[in-house]
This record gives structure tokens, sequence and C-alpha cells, in this order.
DNA sequence: CTTATTAATCGTAATATTACAATAAACATA
DNA sequence: TATGTTTATTGTAATATTACGATTAATAAG
């Protein structure tokens, strides 16, 4: 048990689940926030802007490569990220499908 | 250790990484899938339909009450799960706005 | 070559989540 | 009252997540 049972739902299920449990962390928004504020954009930056320590903001920063949000390129001893617009957008789609699916009836 | 530093974020993003890690779960995506079409909403119907145990999918009901997404109005022995309207126009504001910052500059 | 600088990785403790059997609670019906 | 129906709760095992110190890796600067 404690293993989350994939094979009971469907890929559209799956998918937008996926990518709201990395959403669902307030570092995770705060990294995005700031880094769509591109007030520039390095691990250290993201460390002194929201205080947690570096090892815990590369952590998320893998959590959101992982899905395809953030790209990252290698400049010196620093690492710019980026958002990756693509899978922004198909995200933006994902959820605007699914929130604008409206019940017709009501029972309560 | 372990837990989340909520103090170190700002109301906004605390509040959307609440909601995204409630739909942060396939079941309750497909929970959620299935009240939204209304084929019937009682907790047994989304057992039979998911294939999840009883206890579990009470358990996913449960959490998705307790961030409002959820109503649910008791008829007999069962009990009609609803949408709430409201929470929901207002989870879609709240992701809209989210999902449409959009970084100018790009490194990457 | 040595010493910073920056980010990733490893290891691990604390905590949270997921799933379900067993049970309880609430109501309806015979 | 006894029995069935439906959902919630309790308890618990398995697993996942969060956070960070210590370390490593890679490049830059002296």
């Amino acid at each position: 048990m404690g293993v989350t049972k994939s094979e009971f739902f469907t890929k559209e299920q799956n998918e937008i689940a996926t990518i709201a449990k990395v959403l669902g962390h307030p570092a995770r928004i705060a990294i995005l926030d700031f880094i769509i504020k591109l007030e520039t954009c390095g691990c250290g930056d993201l460390v002194k802007d929201i205080g947690l320590a570096q090892p815990t903001i590369s952590q998320h920063l893998k959590e959101l490569k992982k899905v395809g949000i953030l790209k990252g390129k290698i400049e010196g001893t620093s690492v710019c990220y980026c958002i990756d617009e693509e899978k922004w957008d198909s995200i933006r789609n994902k959820f605007n499908k699914f929130l604008n699916k409206n019940s017709t009836e009501n029972c309560c």
C-alpha cells in the first residue's frame, strides 16, 4: 500500500494529476513566479529569494525539470533556468480544459 | 524537517499550491470527472466506477471537501456529492491568473 | 596548481500520503 | 427490534515527500 494505483485512471487523469502534484508545493510556485519575473534565474538567486537551503531548492528545480516545465542552460559555474514555453502552454490548455468542464445538474 | 515551510511564501503561493496538491492525485481527478458528468454522485458509485476500496474513496472525498471543492448533501443512508460552483470558479480564476503569467525574456 | 564559486548529489531524519481491513455510525425497512 | 445499506472513522503498513548537512563536480579566477 501507500503507492498510487495509476493503472486505475485514464492517461488524461494521470497527466493532469502529475502536473498538479508538481505545482502542489509553494516553493515550486515561488520558483516559477521568480523565474517568470526573470529577476535572474540561477539557483543561488532562488535560494536568496526564497530562503530554503540550496539542496532543497535544487531538489525542487529537479522536480520542475522532470515534468518539463523548466529548462536549464549552463553558463560557466552558474545555470540559467527558464520556463519551457511550449510545455507551459500545454499545461495551460490541460487545466483550462479540465477546469472549464461544468456540471449542469446539481443535487446540493 | 519533512514539513513544508509555508511561512516562507505568500498567501497566493500557498493557496495555489494547496489546491494543486489536492488535484495532484488521479483518483481525485477521476472523482471530479465523474461528479461533473453526474452519472449519480454517491460514494458507492465512485467506488464502483474507480475501483479503489470504499475507505480510500471516502478519504479522497474528505480531501476534496476540506479545500471546499466538494459539498455533500445527506439523502437517507446515501450522500450526494457536488462541486461547489463558487469555489470551482475561484480555482479556475486562480489557475488562469497563474498560468497566464508570461515571461518576456528568456535565457535558454 | 590552488582557491573560490556555483549547483548537483548523497544520505538521512522528520513528516505526510496512500491504501485498505475492520469497525462504527446513521438511517431505512421488514 | 432486527437487518440491510451506505458512508465515515480508526488503525496501520508501505511508500513518498520535504528539508538540509556534507560532499562532490565543474568551471572560473588568481
